[in-house]
RNA sequence: GCGCCCGUAGCUCAGUUGGAUAGAGCAUCGGAUUUCUAAUCCGGAGGCCGCAGGUUCGAAUCCUGCCGGGCGCGCCA
């Protein structure tokens, strides 16, 4: 349960009483209404803001209102004390026994802690990575495929139908290059000494294996057969290649795609032809020629007269081209076949991640979306920040030239799926991030992924060590709902409590917002809060979570300390990291 | 020239979609270890939230204009 919607929705019912007693005017809009923890923690555990929001409308005086609506909030028996402070807040400050109560809620609710229906099971379509299939993935592709996960985990967890979906870009220049790539390869698997890659060419090894699938499968038919005879088979079994080591990659981090939509297949089932179709019923497709754009020297600019969709009309800067020069779709033609399908699909939702370079993209993509709808489906585009590779401090230097890559593989390789999913996540999606090999390694309060697990680690820690002195007692779930609560009286204790009673709103928000880095954030902030009762212990044995000869204290102590794991281990798993029990 | 993103402590960044006296970590200074794992904790110091206006009970957050940085700008994908 959230207790920020809880108490919102007993504070809708006072507010409702307070209109029928006439105090409050009728159909006043409550929307601005918000119940939500206070910054500081001497302001009590909830701030209420109504009467400063409701006070004008009322023509009251929001102090006054604030009286009357805190008359009603004190009758609630879990209610300690309801204070109108400054121009009219309303704090809100409960029981201890009302936090108590709140640590065998977590443990009843177990992995379903957190979650809600606020998704009211709606359909949302993801869509990430989508990486050219060139070859391996780079880091580059890390920090938008670790996003686009984690976030539609969220989304799940919030009671969305989550769909997460790959655009394979099969087709087009950059797909011929491939094929022309491994061409070389299938000569050089028949024996032939094909030197150097050429310039311009993917010379990456990856490809050598295909070459020899090539050459077992074709033997020397193509050896020095013209390109236009070989160019389309080469491609069709190079993609698929590609496609294949690209989700071996994707596997290292424990991603796994439902949906592979296929570019190509966009061109050949006429779907931009019906797409297009589509829109031209809307009138938003017309002929036209576009104004060169202004400010750059436009030295190779001719008025060309082309097939523009109007996406001025949907926010947009300028009308964008469907068809190039040569008669065939540009790619943005294919995308909109491509969001329009999903639309058909059912998905109202649609959020694609992608690299802060497309940011151009935005607005004709969500142009697109609102004209293929009539309005009807919501885009969000979600770009990711370049990551910036650092080892000790000093950049890693990549020849992008020569296709020198970090691969994705060898990040992981190196620093292992947990970590590097976890500190993708530890900035917004759109500020640069530096991933330093040194420091993510490194085992302190300086590296956040650390920190966090050494916290989970030490949860267990406790529990094998209550199990030295209580054996014969269960120490599983079953046995800590049974504890006496009322037990747990330090404020460290009840601090704890409260930071686990706002992971519902913490998850809630992140998954609206979609920012699953509020997650990572969250843990952080959760695990400081219990080292910093961790220590206590140390200063302090009375308030150790294992007390010898003390087996109620120890059952209601270590209910809270289960309660810790299951929030880390959630919020982890959310975000895609395994929770560790032990770190040594 | 136009559009999008960004500007918060010396450094790296949060800031609960408009709340109260702006918060963490690093660095710096001082303290806690016969430990349920000190891989941790407690405390001090550090601020014109880029600048200037505006909106209102209330602005780091919303609007406008500047300054500074990043990305992009017809037939690449």
């Amino acid at each position: 349960m959230n207790i920020f919607n809880t108490l919102q929705e007993q504070l809708q019912a006072i507010l409702g009483d307070l209109q029928d007693q006439k105090v409050l005017p009728g159909g006043l809009d409550l929307s601005a209404v918000a119940v939500e923890p206070p910054r500081d923690k001497s302001h009590g555990d909830v701030a209420i803001n109504a009467a400063l929001v409701l006070a004008k409308k009322a023509r009251l005086n929001p102090r006054e209102l604030a009286g009357k609506i805190a008359q009603k909030l004190r009758q609630d028996q879990a209610v300690k004390a309801v204070d109108i402070v400054g121009p009219g807040f309303i704090n809100v400050t409960f029981f201890n026994s009302f936090w108590q109560a709140r640590v065998n809620e977590i443990l009843k609710a177990g992995k379903k802690y957190g979650g809600s229906k606020i998704g009211k099971g709606e359909k949302v379509n993801i869509e990430y990575v989508s990486a050219n299939p060139t070859g391996p993935l780079h880091v580059g592709h890390v920090r938008g495929a670790v996003f686009g996960d984690a976030l539609a985990n969220l989304l799940e967890k919030v009671g969305y139908k989550v769909t997460r979906e790959y655009y394979i870009n099969d087709t087009g220049a950059q797909i011929d290059i491939l094929a022309r790539s491994v061409h070389f390869r299938y000569r050089e698997a028949l024996g032939e000494n094909i030197g150097d890659i050429p310039e311009g060419l993917y010379p990456g090894d990856y490809l050598k294996p295909v070459g020899q699938v090539l050459a077992k499968k074709y033997g020397e038919k193509f050896k020095n057969a013209p390109e236009e005879k070989w160019l389309a088979p080469f491609r069709d079994v190079a993609v698929p290649a590609m496609m294949a080591l690209i989700k071996e990659d994707l596997g290292l981090l424990g991603i796994h795609h439902q949906v592979f939509s296929s570019e190509t297949k966009m061109h050949s089932a006429g779907e931009i032809l019906e797409a297009i179709d589509f829109l031209k019923e809307k009138g938003v497709i017309y002929q036209g020629v576009l104004e060169p754009p202004k400010g750059r020297k436009p030295e190779d600019w001719e008025p060309r007269e082309q097939t523009l969709f109007r996406a001025t009309d949907f926010g947009d800067d300028v009308d964008r081209p469907l068809v190039k020069s040569d008669g065939s779709y540009t790619y943005f033609a294919a995308d909109i076949a491509y969001h329009y399908d999903k639309f058909k699909r059912g998905y109202l939702h649609q959020i694609d991640v992608l690299g802060a370079d497309h940011g151009g993209y935005v607005k004709r993509l969500q142009a697109a979306v609102k004209a293929l709808s009539d309005g009807q489906a919501d885009l969000d585009v979600r770009l990711c920040q370049m990551v910036r590779l650092l080892r000790g401090g000093q950049p890693v230097k990549m020849g992008k030239r020569s296709g020198q890559f970090v691969t994705l593989r060898e990040v992981v390789d190196e620093v292992g799926p947990g970590v590097v999913r976890f500190i993708m996540l530890t900035r917004k999606n759109d500020a640069q991030l530096d991933f330093d090999f040194d420091k993510v390694k490194e085992q302190s309060r300086d590296n956040p992924v650390f920190y966090v697990q050494y916290a989970h680690a030490r949860a267990h820690s406790a529990f094998r060590k209550a199990a030295e002195y209580f054996p014969e007692k269960g120490l599983e779930i079953k046995a800590l709902t049974g504890a006496d609560a009322a037990l747990l009286e330090d404020p460290s204790e009840i601090d704890l409590i409260k930071a686990m009673a706002s992971w519902p709103r913490v998850v809630e928000a992140a998954a609206l917002a979609h920012e699953p880095h509020r997650i990572a954030f969250y843990l952080y902030d959760l695990a400081s809060e219990f080292h910093s009762l961790w220590n206590k212990g140390n200063d302090d044995p009375g308030l150790r979570f294992v007390i010898e000869g003390n087996q109620a204290l120890t059952l209601a102590r270590l209910s809270l300390v289960r309660a810790l794991a299951l929030v880390i281990a959630e919020g982890l798993e959310l975000l895609g990291v395994e929770p560790l029990k032990e770190m040594r």
